[in-house]
RNA sequence: GGUCCCAUAGACUAACGGUUAGGUCACAAGCCUUUCACGCUUGCAGUAGGGGUUCGAAUCCCCUUGGGAUCACCA
């Protein structure tokens, strides 16, 4: 059989991570079996059209590398690709239901609907009264062939018939069963003439020849109802692998309330490719259980969704943290430097590419993004050093600036400005006065950074270069020394 | 409330019915070091409870408890 699967998010506005973690599982499905993935637009509800959603959808799914192989951006034999283009075939199915006895026509109104339910809520109970409502049941067909005709507005409605099983096999949950007794006549093609997801998904994933639903855990309650569409129109139903939920920390839902569930959120904060799909990757599902990194070659390779979990999983943003961290510290230099040049900053400066790739070397252990350099290194960017009172009295004593003046006179001497040559200077100078390294680092940091630690000291005055060392030095010790001291 | 799903440490997870229940994040300690990180080492912490089946159960079955999803002319 050949994998045909399909990712099939509403355009609500911006793509859910929930939806990204379907759209990877999904892929990494197809790749690994050599199968095709197909994007499906489902926007059967006029009521939420969102402007530029799709385009949203679009490149949160290209940016994390999910490429689909036919979609409503790539042709394929099966289009179109979006719902609201594909009207005609709905109410074609949609009419072959009604001729053969399996869906009918309703009329009646929200108000009415509303007080069928209120009747019913000491059983809450809200399942459709057929034999109570307006309907081509109540009301005969021929009463309802002339309302129609007369322009009233009306609804399909599929007919469940009682005390039936209706089972499936879930890939990841094994056999449900579910009485149709538990199913309500649900409505198939609205009075504004689109069908609901229910009909228009059964339709398209089979005129699609899709082959698996891999799609989230809250399909499941109305996966019998596509079940019993597919066997009234005696179709053969694809198989299905319903997804564990990922959660908020108090296990509800994932959702926008309790923090960010948006993509192009995490792509904001500077969380890099690879490393969020990694993370989002194992949510859910491990090859092994011993490792946390891995190539998307790898993933594809070692995807199966026998060994998805069941249970819902915790979106725990410390990890994806670490896992950034990872990344960063294994990609490539020249990649960090393009990432950090196009970051937003607060500085009105422009630097090189070639002083970008400095930066990350010299901080990229330090960083969960990238951006992070502008805020933990501002002496990196501007003169404007702001020194702190509290670092000041920590790393600032009585003989510090005994110790420091003549040491600047040896760092000005030298031509050559590198860390391990101002090392070597260092080292010798402190042993020829008899202190501990540590009592020239830390006064020197202080001058330099205004901060009282960071990165290796040697290589931040490599990095920040000669000329720029000696000025902070003698800035400090003439306009901002007396200050700090006599505060 | 009905229906359905689920249950290994605070979080993510591994474990053909046979392991001292393994790994990772977080947390703590130590080492490394000019500081802070990184890294390394160690530690803390788990099979929800109760019954079965079995020589043997985290694993299979049942019950209880707990959590979640869903019950729209939304998807």
């Amino acid at each position: 059989m050949d994998v045909r699967v399909r990712f099939a998010p509403s355009p609500t506005g911006y793509l859910h991570v929930g939806g990204l973690r379907t759209a990877l599982y999904n892929y990494l499905f197809a790749k690994h079996h050599n199968g095709k993935m197909i994007l499906r637009i489902e926007d059967t509800d006029r009521s939420r059209y969102v402007e530029n959603a799709i385009e949203n959808l679009i490149s949160s799914l290209k940016w994390a590398g999910i490429n689909y192989d036919e979609g409503p951006d790539i042709d394929g034999n099966y289009g179109p690709y979006k719902q609201s283009e594909r009207l005609e075939l709905y109410n074609k199915y949609a009419n072959l239901l009604l001729e053969n006895g399996k869906a009918y026509y309703a009329f009646d109104s929200s108000e009415e609907l509303e007080a069928m339910r209120q009747k019913h809520q000491d059983t809450y109970d809200p399942k459709y009264k057929r034999l109570e409502m307006k309907n081509q049941f109540t009301l005969g067909i021929e009463k309802s062939k002339e309302l129609i005709a007369n322009g009233s507005e009306f609804v399909i409605r599929l007919f469940v018939p009682q005390d039936e099983e209706i089972s499936f096999n879930d890939i990841i949950r094994g056999e449900i069963k579910v009485s149709t007794n538990d199913i309500d006549d649900q409505i198939l093609i609205k009075s504004d003439g689109y069908p609901t997801y229910h009909l228009a998904n059964v339709v398209d994933d089979h005129l699609m020849e899709i082959s698996h639903v891999i799609r989230g855990e809250e399909w499941l309650p109305s996966t019998p109802k596509h079940i019993l569409l597919y066997q009234s129109f005696a179709w053969t139903p694809p198989l299905y692998a319903h997804l564990p939920l990922l959660l908020n920390k108090d296990k509800s839902k994932l959702s926008k309330r309790q923090g960010s569930v948006a993509v192009e959120d995490f792509i904001q904060k500077g969380y890099l490719k690879d490393a969020f799909v990694n993370f989002i990757a194992l949510l859910g599902w491990n090859p092994t259980g011993d490792r946390e990194i891995y190539s998307i070659e790898e993933f594809i390779e070692f995807f199966n969704l026998e060994k998805v979990n069941k249970a819902g999983a915790v979106f725990d943003i410390q990890k994806l943290d670490w896992v950034n961290q990872q990344y960063i510290k294994q990609s490539s230099p020249e990649l960090l430097a393009s990432i950090l040049l196009n970051a937003p900053n607060e500085y009105n400066i422009s630097i090189t590419n070639d002083y970008a790739i400095k930066l990350v070397n010299l901080f990229k252990e330090r960083i969960t993004f990238v951006s992070d350099i502008y805020t933990i290194a501002p002496f990196m960017f501007t003169e404007q050093i702001n020194y702190d009172k509290e670092y000041f009295k920590k790393r600032w004593n009585d003989k510090s600036e005994g110790i420091i003046t003549p040491l600047i006179q040896l760092y000005a001497d030298t031509d050559n400005f590198t860390h391990s040559n101002l090392h070597d200077i260092s080292k010798s100078y402190a042993e020829s006065i008899n202190t501990k390294i540590g009592e020239i680092m830390h006064p020197i940091r202080l001058m330099l950074t205004g901060q009282s630690s960071g990165a290796s000291m040697f290589e931040t005055m490599e990095v920040l270069g000669k000329e720029k060392c000696i000025n902070r030095f003698r800035f400090f010790l003439n306009n901002v020394l007396n200050k700090l001291k006599n505060e």
